[in-house]
DNA sequence: ACTTTCATAATTGGATACAATATGCAATAT
DNA sequence: ATATTGCATATTGTATCCAATTATGAAAGT
Protein backbone atom coordinates (compact mmCIF):
# COMPACT_ATOMS: atom_id res chain seq x y z
CA UNK A 1 0.00 0.00 0.00
CA UNK A 2 1.38 3.09 -0.83
CA UNK A 3 2.31 5.84 2.40
CA UNK A 4 0.73 9.44 2.27
CA UNK A 5 3.77 10.42 1.63
CA UNK A 6 3.70 8.74 -1.87
CA UNK A 7 -0.38 9.43 -2.58
CA UNK A 8 0.57 13.18 -1.84
CA UNK A 9 3.91 12.97 -4.47
CA UNK A 10 1.92 11.26 -7.37
CA UNK A 11 -1.34 14.02 -6.21
CA UNK A 12 1.59 17.08 -6.32
CA UNK A 13 3.59 15.45 -9.58
CA UNK A 14 -0.01 15.61 -11.29
CA UNK A 15 -0.90 18.87 -10.62
CA UNK A 16 2.32 20.49 -11.58
CA UNK A 17 3.07 18.08 -14.95
CA UNK A 18 -0.70 19.00 -16.24
CA UNK A 19 -0.41 22.65 -15.82
CA UNK A 20 -3.16 23.15 -12.65
CA UNK A 21 0.07 24.31 -10.61
CA UNK A 22 1.19 27.53 -12.48
CA UNK A 23 4.88 28.18 -12.76
CA UNK A 24 6.22 29.79 -9.62
CA UNK A 25 3.18 28.98 -7.67
CA UNK A 26 3.73 28.52 -3.85
CA UNK A 27 3.25 24.96 -2.47
CA UNK A 28 2.03 25.99 1.30
CA UNK A 29 2.84 22.70 3.47
CA UNK A 30 -0.05 24.15 5.82
CA UNK A 31 -2.84 24.06 3.30
CA UNK A 32 -1.51 20.72 1.23
CA UNK A 33 -1.81 18.95 4.54
CA UNK A 34 -5.18 19.93 5.11
CA UNK A 35 -6.91 19.04 1.22
CA UNK A 36 -5.28 15.77 2.27
CA UNK A 37 -6.15 15.43 5.98
CA UNK A 38 -2.49 14.61 7.56
CA UNK A 39 0.07 16.54 9.10
CA UNK A 40 2.35 18.45 7.52
CA UNK A 41 5.29 15.78 7.91
CA UNK A 42 4.41 13.54 4.47
CA UNK A 43 4.22 16.50 2.65
CA UNK A 44 7.13 17.69 3.27
CA UNK A 45 8.65 14.39 2.12
CA UNK A 46 6.65 14.92 -1.33
CA UNK A 47 7.90 18.20 -1.99
CA UNK A 48 11.57 17.26 -1.01
CA UNK A 49 11.25 14.47 -4.07
CA UNK A 50 9.64 16.77 -6.05
CA UNK A 51 12.93 19.12 -5.24
CA UNK A 52 14.90 15.88 -6.49
CA UNK A 53 13.02 15.74 -9.64
CA UNK A 54 13.59 19.34 -10.15
CA UNK A 55 9.86 19.77 -10.31
CA UNK A 56 9.96 22.71 -7.84
CA UNK A 57 12.38 24.80 -6.34
CA UNK A 58 12.90 25.32 -2.63
CA UNK A 59 14.45 27.97 -0.46
CA UNK A 60 15.01 27.37 3.09
CA UNK A 61 12.78 28.68 5.11
CA UNK A 62 10.94 30.42 2.39
CA UNK A 63 8.93 27.56 0.91
CA UNK A 64 9.06 25.60 -2.68
CA UNK A 65 7.57 26.72 -5.90
CA UNK A 66 6.56 25.27 -8.77
CA UNK A 67 9.56 25.42 -10.60
CA UNK A 68 9.75 27.64 -14.27
CA UNK A 69 11.61 26.59 -16.86
CA UNK A 70 13.98 29.75 -19.04
CA UNK A 71 13.14 29.21 -23.04
CA UNK A 72 16.92 28.02 -22.99
CA UNK A 73 16.47 25.32 -20.51
CA UNK A 74 13.23 24.00 -22.68
CA UNK A 75 15.36 24.84 -25.69
CA UNK A 76 18.20 21.72 -24.08
CA UNK A 77 15.36 19.28 -23.11
CA UNK A 78 13.67 19.12 -26.15
CA UNK A 79 16.92 18.69 -27.86
CA UNK A 80 17.98 16.01 -25.46
CA UNK A 81 14.58 14.35 -25.90
CA UNK A 82 15.68 14.35 -29.95
CA UNK A 83 18.53 12.55 -28.76
CA UNK A 84 17.55 10.07 -26.37
CA UNK A 85 14.25 8.94 -28.32
CA UNK A 86 15.69 8.66 -31.84
CA UNK A 87 17.89 6.61 -30.34
CA UNK A 88 14.83 4.33 -28.44
CA UNK A 89 13.48 4.55 -32.15
CA UNK A 90 16.62 3.07 -33.46
CA UNK A 91 17.11 0.23 -30.82
CA UNK A 92 12.94 -0.65 -30.94
CA UNK A 93 11.83 -0.47 -35.02
CA UNK A 94 13.52 -3.40 -36.11
CA UNK A 95 12.28 -5.54 -33.00
CA UNK A 96 9.06 -4.16 -32.51
CA UNK A 97 6.34 -7.03 -31.63
CA UNK A 98 2.67 -6.95 -33.69
CA UNK A 99 1.04 -6.78 -30.23
CA UNK A 100 3.37 -3.37 -29.73
CA UNK A 101 2.71 -2.05 -32.68
CA UNK A 102 -0.85 -2.85 -32.74
CA UNK A 103 -0.58 -0.92 -29.01
CA UNK A 104 0.89 2.27 -30.84
CA UNK A 105 -1.35 2.10 -33.33
CA UNK A 106 -4.14 2.34 -30.48
CA UNK A 107 -2.36 5.78 -28.66
CA UNK A 108 -1.73 6.53 -32.09
CA UNK A 109 -5.70 6.84 -32.64
CA UNK A 110 -6.81 7.44 -29.12
CA UNK A 111 -4.29 10.86 -29.48
CA UNK A 112 -5.25 12.15 -32.41
CA UNK A 113 -8.97 11.66 -31.85
CA UNK A 114 -9.08 13.20 -28.34
CA UNK A 115 -10.94 16.21 -27.99
CA UNK A 116 -10.50 17.01 -24.14
CA UNK A 117 -7.01 18.97 -24.21
CA UNK A 118 -6.21 18.16 -20.56
CA UNK A 119 -6.00 14.18 -21.62
CA UNK A 120 -3.47 15.21 -24.61
CA UNK A 121 0.08 14.92 -22.61
CA UNK A 122 -0.83 11.71 -21.21
CA UNK A 123 -1.88 10.26 -24.47
CA UNK A 124 1.18 11.64 -26.26
CA UNK A 125 3.27 10.14 -23.95
CA UNK A 126 1.46 6.24 -23.89
CA UNK A 127 2.11 7.23 -27.75
CA UNK A 128 5.84 7.35 -27.33
CA UNK A 129 6.49 4.95 -25.05
CA UNK A 130 4.23 2.15 -27.36
CA UNK A 131 7.34 2.95 -29.44
CA UNK A 132 9.79 2.63 -26.92
CA UNK A 133 8.77 -0.40 -25.29
CA UNK A 134 10.82 -3.40 -27.24
CA UNK A 135 14.29 -2.04 -27.19
CA UNK A 136 13.56 -2.73 -23.75
CA UNK A 137 15.35 0.40 -21.78
CA UNK A 138 13.85 0.53 -18.52
CA UNK A 139 16.87 3.22 -17.54
CA UNK A 140 16.40 5.12 -21.30
CA UNK A 141 12.64 5.28 -20.41
CA UNK A 142 12.82 6.50 -16.69
CA UNK A 143 15.37 9.64 -18.08
CA UNK A 144 12.94 10.43 -20.88
CA UNK A 145 9.63 10.38 -18.03
CA UNK A 146 11.65 12.90 -15.98
CA UNK A 147 12.62 15.06 -19.44
CA UNK A 148 8.85 15.00 -20.36
CA UNK A 149 7.73 15.65 -16.58
CA UNK A 150 9.46 18.83 -16.75
CA UNK A 151 8.52 20.16 -20.32
CA UNK A 152 4.80 18.80 -20.24
CA UNK A 153 2.87 21.48 -19.55
CA UNK A 154 4.93 23.73 -21.77
CA UNK A 155 4.23 20.83 -24.43
CA UNK A 156 0.33 21.00 -24.36
CA UNK A 157 0.71 24.81 -24.03
CA UNK A 158 1.97 24.48 -27.70
CA UNK A 159 -0.77 21.68 -28.95
CA UNK A 160 -3.28 24.28 -27.47
CA UNK A 161 -2.08 27.43 -28.39
CA UNK A 162 -0.04 26.61 -31.87
CA UNK A 163 -1.08 24.75 -34.85
CA UNK A 164 0.82 21.59 -32.38
CA UNK A 165 -1.96 19.00 -32.42
CA UNK A 166 -2.71 18.92 -36.58
CA UNK A 167 0.58 18.54 -37.02
CA UNK A 168 1.47 16.39 -34.05
CA UNK A 169 -1.32 14.03 -35.07
CA UNK A 170 0.16 13.69 -39.08
CA UNK A 171 4.08 13.38 -37.22
CA UNK A 172 2.28 10.60 -35.09
CA UNK A 173 1.12 8.72 -37.96
CA UNK A 174 4.29 9.13 -40.09
CA UNK A 175 6.22 7.43 -37.53
CA UNK A 176 4.19 4.49 -37.11
CA UNK A 177 4.18 4.02 -40.84
CA UNK A 178 8.15 4.07 -41.01
CA UNK A 179 7.47 1.44 -38.04
CA UNK A 180 4.95 -0.72 -39.98
CA UNK A 181 7.54 -0.58 -42.94
CA UNK A 182 10.63 -1.08 -40.79
CA UNK A 183 12.38 1.38 -42.03
CA UNK A 184 14.65 2.57 -39.49
CA UNK A 185 16.44 5.31 -40.50
CA UNK A 186 13.22 7.12 -41.62
CA UNK A 187 11.47 6.34 -37.94
CA UNK A 188 15.06 7.88 -36.51
CA UNK A 189 14.61 11.05 -38.15
CA UNK A 190 11.22 11.32 -38.13
CA UNK A 191 11.00 11.13 -34.50
CA UNK A 192 13.92 13.82 -34.14
CA UNK A 193 12.17 16.19 -36.42
CA UNK A 194 8.98 15.51 -34.61
CA UNK A 195 10.48 16.11 -31.09
CA UNK A 196 12.63 19.50 -32.36
CA UNK A 197 10.08 20.62 -34.34
CA UNK A 198 7.23 20.63 -31.43
CA UNK A 199 10.59 22.19 -29.51
CA UNK A 200 11.11 24.96 -31.87
CA UNK A 201 7.47 26.05 -32.53
CA UNK A 202 6.95 25.92 -28.74
CA UNK A 203 9.72 28.23 -28.54
CA UNK A 204 8.97 30.61 -31.37
CA UNK A 205 5.48 30.42 -29.64
CA UNK A 206 6.80 31.65 -26.11
CA UNK A 207 9.44 34.20 -27.26
CA UNK A 208 6.25 35.40 -29.27
CA UNK A 209 4.45 35.70 -25.45
CA UNK A 210 7.42 37.21 -24.29
CA UNK A 211 7.48 40.33 -26.85
CA UNK A 212 3.62 40.72 -26.37
CA UNK A 213 4.27 41.11 -22.55
CA UNK A 214 7.53 43.36 -23.75
CA UNK A 215 4.65 45.26 -25.51
CA UNK A 216 2.41 45.89 -22.36
CA UNK A 217 2.60 49.43 -20.93
CA UNK A 218 3.01 48.74 -17.58
CA UNK A 219 2.77 46.18 -15.25
CA UNK A 220 -0.86 46.08 -13.18
CA UNK A 221 -1.22 46.54 -9.60
CA UNK A 222 -0.53 42.89 -7.84
CA UNK A 223 0.44 41.26 -11.42
CA UNK A 224 4.39 41.41 -11.32
CA UNK A 225 6.41 40.63 -14.17
CA UNK A 226 6.69 36.79 -13.09
CA UNK A 227 3.19 36.66 -13.41
CA UNK A 228 2.29 38.43 -16.74
CA UNK A 229 4.84 35.70 -18.09
CA UNK A 230 2.22 32.92 -17.14
CA UNK A 231 1.23 30.61 -20.01
CA UNK A 232 -2.83 31.37 -20.15
CA UNK A 233 -3.67 27.90 -20.08
CA UNK B 1 22.88 27.08 4.93
CA UNK B 2 22.34 23.57 4.28
CA UNK B 3 19.61 22.04 6.57
CA UNK B 4 20.58 19.05 8.40
CA UNK B 5 18.68 16.61 5.54
CA UNK B 6 20.53 18.25 3.00
CA UNK B 7 23.35 17.12 4.93
CA UNK B 8 22.79 13.42 5.45
CA UNK B 9 21.48 13.31 1.70
CA UNK B 10 25.46 15.05 0.46
CA UNK B 11 26.72 12.12 3.43
CA UNK B 12 24.97 9.28 2.43
CA UNK B 13 25.19 9.87 -1.17
CA UNK B 14 28.96 9.87 -1.06
CA UNK B 15 29.05 7.23 1.12
CA UNK B 16 26.54 4.83 -1.66
CA UNK B 17 28.92 6.14 -4.52
CA UNK B 18 32.10 5.54 -3.16
CA UNK B 19 30.76 1.90 -2.26
CA UNK B 20 31.71 3.12 1.24
CA UNK B 21 28.11 1.27 1.81
CA UNK B 22 27.74 -1.84 0.08
CA UNK B 23 25.20 -3.10 -1.94
CA UNK B 24 22.00 -4.22 0.06
CA UNK B 25 23.59 -2.86 2.65
CA UNK B 26 20.17 -1.59 5.15
CA UNK B 27 20.01 2.06 6.19
CA UNK B 28 18.55 2.28 9.85
CA UNK B 29 16.86 5.85 9.90
CA UNK B 30 17.49 5.23 14.13
CA UNK B 31 21.42 4.91 13.70
CA UNK B 32 22.06 7.62 11.08
CA UNK B 33 19.82 9.87 12.98
CA UNK B 34 22.12 8.86 16.26
CA UNK B 35 25.43 9.47 13.75
CA UNK B 36 24.56 13.33 12.94
CA UNK B 37 22.90 13.81 16.28
CA UNK B 38 19.38 14.51 14.97
CA UNK B 39 16.20 13.10 15.30
CA UNK B 40 14.69 10.86 12.48
CA UNK B 41 13.39 12.69 10.45
CA UNK B 42 15.81 14.73 8.06
CA UNK B 43 16.62 11.17 8.12
CA UNK B 44 13.63 10.17 6.24
CA UNK B 45 13.70 13.23 4.08
CA UNK B 46 17.16 12.45 3.21
CA UNK B 47 16.40 8.66 2.49
CA UNK B 48 13.50 9.97 0.31
CA UNK B 49 15.45 12.03 -1.89
CA UNK B 50 18.04 8.90 -2.37
CA UNK B 51 14.92 6.72 -3.39
CA UNK B 52 14.20 9.27 -6.09
CA UNK B 53 17.75 9.35 -7.41
CA UNK B 54 17.59 5.65 -7.39
CA UNK B 55 20.12 5.16 -5.31
CA UNK B 56 18.40 3.05 -2.83
CA UNK B 57 15.53 0.49 -2.84
CA UNK B 58 12.86 1.30 -0.09
CA UNK B 59 9.73 -0.89 1.20
CA UNK B 60 7.15 0.36 3.12
CA UNK B 61 7.63 -0.95 6.98
CA UNK B 62 11.26 -2.73 6.01
CA UNK B 63 13.28 -0.01 5.31
CA UNK B 64 15.95 1.10 2.53
CA UNK B 65 18.72 -0.43 1.63
CA UNK B 66 21.47 0.65 -0.92
CA UNK B 67 19.96 -0.37 -4.20
CA UNK B 68 21.86 -2.99 -6.32
CA UNK B 69 22.38 -3.24 -9.94
CA UNK B 70 21.77 -6.17 -12.18
CA UNK B 71 24.64 -6.56 -15.14
CA UNK B 72 21.80 -5.30 -17.51
CA UNK B 73 21.19 -2.37 -15.79
CA UNK B 74 24.82 -1.56 -15.58
CA UNK B 75 25.29 -2.34 -18.97
CA UNK B 76 22.29 -0.33 -19.77
CA UNK B 77 23.65 2.79 -18.07
CA UNK B 78 27.22 2.64 -19.71
CA UNK B 79 25.74 2.37 -23.15
CA UNK B 80 23.54 5.61 -22.28
CA UNK B 81 25.95 7.32 -21.01
CA UNK B 82 28.21 6.86 -24.45
CA UNK B 83 25.33 8.05 -25.92
CA UNK B 84 24.91 11.08 -24.01
CA UNK B 85 28.35 12.12 -23.35
CA UNK B 86 29.81 11.64 -27.08
CA UNK B 87 27.14 13.96 -27.97
CA UNK B 88 28.38 16.24 -25.35
CA UNK B 89 31.75 15.91 -26.86
CA UNK B 90 30.48 16.58 -30.38
CA UNK B 91 28.95 19.88 -28.99
CA UNK B 92 31.96 21.08 -27.10
CA UNK B 93 35.11 20.13 -28.39
CA UNK B 94 35.08 22.63 -31.73
CA UNK B 95 34.50 25.83 -29.08
CA UNK B 96 36.32 24.70 -25.74
CA UNK B 97 38.03 27.60 -24.22
CA UNK B 98 42.00 27.44 -23.87
CA UNK B 99 41.15 28.33 -20.15
CA UNK B 100 39.16 24.79 -19.98
CA UNK B 101 41.51 22.94 -21.91
CA UNK B 102 43.63 23.81 -19.49
CA UNK B 103 41.34 22.45 -16.44
CA UNK B 104 40.85 19.26 -18.78
CA UNK B 105 45.03 18.70 -18.55
CA UNK B 106 45.27 19.45 -15.17
CA UNK B 107 42.62 16.95 -14.28
CA UNK B 108 43.82 13.90 -17.03
CA UNK B 109 47.30 14.13 -15.10
CA UNK B 110 45.68 14.60 -11.67
CA UNK B 111 43.99 11.31 -12.09
CA UNK B 112 46.75 9.94 -13.58
CA UNK B 113 48.99 10.33 -10.79
CA UNK B 114 46.67 9.56 -8.29
CA UNK B 115 47.26 6.71 -6.41
CA UNK B 116 44.82 6.84 -3.83
CA UNK B 117 41.86 4.78 -5.36
CA UNK B 118 39.78 6.49 -3.31
CA UNK B 119 39.58 9.43 -4.99
CA UNK B 120 39.96 8.38 -8.60
CA UNK B 121 36.03 8.38 -9.16
CA UNK B 122 35.69 11.86 -8.20
CA UNK B 123 39.08 13.03 -10.31
CA UNK B 124 37.44 11.12 -13.35
CA UNK B 125 34.19 12.53 -12.95
CA UNK B 126 36.18 16.37 -12.82
CA UNK B 127 38.19 15.36 -16.00
CA UNK B 128 34.87 14.13 -17.70
CA UNK B 129 32.65 17.05 -16.98
CA UNK B 130 35.71 19.78 -17.73
CA UNK B 131 35.59 18.03 -21.57
CA UNK B 132 31.98 18.91 -21.53
CA UNK B 133 31.68 22.13 -19.77
CA UNK B 134 31.86 24.27 -22.63
CA UNK B 135 28.74 22.61 -24.64
CA UNK B 136 26.77 24.52 -21.60
CA UNK B 137 23.64 22.06 -21.49
CA UNK B 138 23.91 21.74 -17.57
CA UNK B 139 20.71 19.30 -17.71
CA UNK B 140 22.74 16.82 -20.09
CA UNK B 141 25.07 17.62 -17.52
CA UNK B 142 22.43 16.90 -14.55
CA UNK B 143 21.27 13.36 -16.24
CA UNK B 144 25.41 12.25 -16.51
CA UNK B 145 25.95 12.90 -13.15
CA UNK B 146 22.71 11.05 -11.86
CA UNK B 147 23.84 8.03 -14.17
CA UNK B 148 27.36 8.41 -12.83
CA UNK B 149 26.11 8.08 -9.10
CA UNK B 150 24.65 4.90 -9.90
CA UNK B 151 27.58 2.97 -11.28
CA UNK B 152 30.49 4.92 -9.96
CA UNK B 153 31.27 2.26 -6.75
CA UNK B 154 31.31 -0.37 -10.40
CA UNK B 155 33.50 1.73 -11.97
CA UNK B 156 35.49 2.06 -9.32
CA UNK B 157 35.93 -2.03 -8.80
CA UNK B 158 36.55 -2.03 -12.60
CA UNK B 159 39.18 0.46 -12.17
CA UNK B 160 40.88 -1.20 -9.55
CA UNK B 161 40.78 -4.62 -9.96
CA UNK B 162 41.51 -4.81 -13.46
CA UNK B 163 43.73 -2.91 -15.91
CA UNK B 164 41.19 -0.24 -16.02
CA UNK B 165 43.43 2.37 -14.66
CA UNK B 166 46.30 1.86 -17.29
CA UNK B 167 43.92 1.87 -19.87
CA UNK B 168 41.62 4.53 -18.63
CA UNK B 169 44.89 6.83 -18.48
CA UNK B 170 45.85 6.09 -22.03
CA UNK B 171 42.19 6.51 -23.40
CA UNK B 172 42.50 10.03 -21.43
CA UNK B 173 45.28 10.92 -22.85
CA UNK B 174 44.01 10.56 -26.31
CA UNK B 175 40.48 12.23 -25.71
CA UNK B 176 42.46 15.06 -24.60
CA UNK B 177 44.78 15.43 -27.72
CA UNK B 178 41.51 15.13 -30.00
CA UNK B 179 40.51 18.10 -28.00
CA UNK B 180 43.45 19.97 -28.88
CA UNK B 181 43.42 18.98 -32.41
CA UNK B 182 39.85 20.13 -32.66
CA UNK B 183 39.53 16.72 -33.95
CA UNK B 184 35.50 16.33 -33.44
CA UNK B 185 34.97 12.90 -34.95
CA UNK B 186 37.68 11.25 -33.35
CA UNK B 187 37.01 12.72 -30.28
CA UNK B 188 33.61 11.21 -30.34
CA UNK B 189 34.90 8.03 -31.42
CA UNK B 190 36.97 8.17 -28.83
CA UNK B 191 34.63 8.86 -25.92
CA UNK B 192 32.04 6.35 -27.39
CA UNK B 193 34.77 3.81 -27.21
CA UNK B 194 36.11 5.07 -23.70
CA UNK B 195 32.90 4.44 -21.83
CA UNK B 196 31.58 1.47 -23.59
CA UNK B 197 35.64 -0.30 -23.52
CA UNK B 198 35.16 0.55 -19.33
CA UNK B 199 31.76 -0.89 -19.67
CA UNK B 200 32.63 -4.01 -21.23
CA UNK B 201 35.38 -4.50 -19.25
CA UNK B 202 33.37 -4.18 -16.11
CA UNK B 203 30.77 -6.34 -17.17
CA UNK B 204 33.64 -9.47 -18.07
CA UNK B 205 34.53 -8.80 -14.74
CA UNK B 206 31.31 -8.84 -13.26
CA UNK B 207 30.12 -12.05 -15.03
CA UNK B 208 33.75 -14.24 -13.96
CA UNK B 209 33.24 -12.81 -10.41
CA UNK B 210 29.61 -14.41 -10.72
CA UNK B 211 31.18 -17.48 -12.36
CA UNK B 212 33.50 -18.13 -9.34
CA UNK B 213 30.65 -17.37 -6.94
CA UNK B 214 28.67 -19.90 -8.73
CA UNK B 215 31.95 -22.35 -8.63
CA UNK B 216 32.19 -22.19 -4.45
CA UNK B 217 30.78 -25.35 -3.15
CA UNK B 218 28.47 -24.16 -0.56
CA UNK B 219 26.70 -20.80 0.65
CA UNK B 220 28.56 -20.24 4.10
CA UNK B 221 25.94 -19.96 6.99
CA UNK B 222 24.69 -16.49 7.85
CA UNK B 223 26.34 -15.32 3.99
CA UNK B 224 23.52 -15.27 1.42
CA UNK B 225 23.80 -15.84 -2.02
CA UNK B 226 23.08 -12.38 -1.94
CA UNK B 227 26.18 -11.28 -0.05
CA UNK B 228 28.50 -13.44 -1.56
CA UNK B 229 27.84 -11.13 -4.75
CA UNK B 230 29.07 -8.60 -2.97
CA UNK B 231 32.30 -6.86 -4.86
CA UNK B 232 35.26 -7.06 -2.31
CA UNK B 233 36.11 -3.58 -2.74
C1' DA C 1 4.78 60.87 0.83
C1' DC C 2 8.81 57.70 1.65
C1' DT C 3 11.80 54.95 4.23
C1' DT C 4 13.30 52.68 8.63
C1' DT C 5 12.49 50.16 12.87
C1' DC C 6 10.64 46.92 15.44
C1' DA C 7 7.11 43.97 17.24
C1' DT C 8 3.95 40.38 15.70
C1' DA C 9 2.25 36.81 12.80
C1' DA C 10 3.05 33.22 9.51
C1' DT C 11 5.88 29.61 7.89
C1' DT C 12 9.32 26.22 7.71
C1' DG C 13 12.76 22.92 10.05
C1' DG C 14 13.30 19.64 13.52
C1' DA C 15 12.36 16.93 18.10
C1' DT C 16 9.45 14.17 20.60
C1' DA C 17 5.56 11.13 21.09
C1' DC C 18 2.48 7.81 19.37
C1' DA C 19 0.47 4.44 15.91
C1' DA C 20 1.04 0.89 12.39
C1' DT C 21 3.56 -2.82 10.77
C1' DA C 22 7.21 -6.25 10.55
C1' DT C 23 10.48 -9.43 12.80
C1' DG C 24 12.03 -12.83 16.06
C1' DC C 25 11.27 -16.16 19.45
C1' DA C 26 8.95 -19.13 22.58
C1' DA C 27 5.09 -22.15 23.24
C1' DT C 28 2.14 -25.37 21.21
C1' DA C 29 0.24 -28.55 17.82
C1' DT C 30 0.96 -32.04 14.26
C1' DA D 1 11.57 -32.74 14.21
C1' DT D 2 8.70 -29.33 11.74
C1' DA D 3 5.15 -26.18 11.25
C1' DT D 4 2.07 -22.75 13.49
C1' DT D 5 0.36 -19.44 16.58
C1' DG D 6 0.78 -15.64 19.77
C1' DC D 7 3.33 -12.32 22.04
C1' DA D 8 7.38 -9.14 22.82
C1' DT D 9 10.50 -6.22 20.44
C1' DA D 10 12.23 -3.40 16.73
C1' DT D 11 11.42 -0.36 13.03
C1' DT D 12 8.99 2.62 10.17
C1' DG D 13 5.13 6.17 9.29
C1' DT D 14 2.67 10.04 11.07
C1' DA D 15 0.87 13.62 14.48
C1' DT D 16 1.85 17.04 17.61
C1' DC D 17 4.74 20.37 19.61
C1' DC D 18 8.70 23.63 19.81
C1' DA D 19 12.49 26.42 17.69
C1' DA D 20 14.46 29.08 13.96
C1' DT D 21 13.62 32.12 10.34
C1' DT D 22 11.08 34.99 7.30
C1' DA D 23 7.13 37.98 6.05
C1' DT D 24 3.96 41.65 7.45
C1' DG D 25 2.45 45.84 9.07
C1' DA D 26 2.09 49.69 12.22
C1' DA D 27 4.63 53.52 14.25
C1' DA D 28 8.23 56.77 13.96
C1' DG D 29 11.65 59.60 11.64
C1' DT D 30 13.07 62.32 7.52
Amino acid sequence: MASAADVIFDALRAAIITGSMQDGELLRQDSIAKMFNVSRIPVREAISRLEQQGLVATQRYRGAVVASLSVGEIQEIFEFRALVESEMVRLSILNISGETLELASFYCEAFSTETNSSKWGALNREFHYSLYRDCRRPYYLEVVNAALDRIDRYLRAQLVLTDGMARARREHKGILQAYIERDADRGVELIRQHILGAGQSLIDFLNRQHQKSLDQPLPIAGNTGKASARLPL
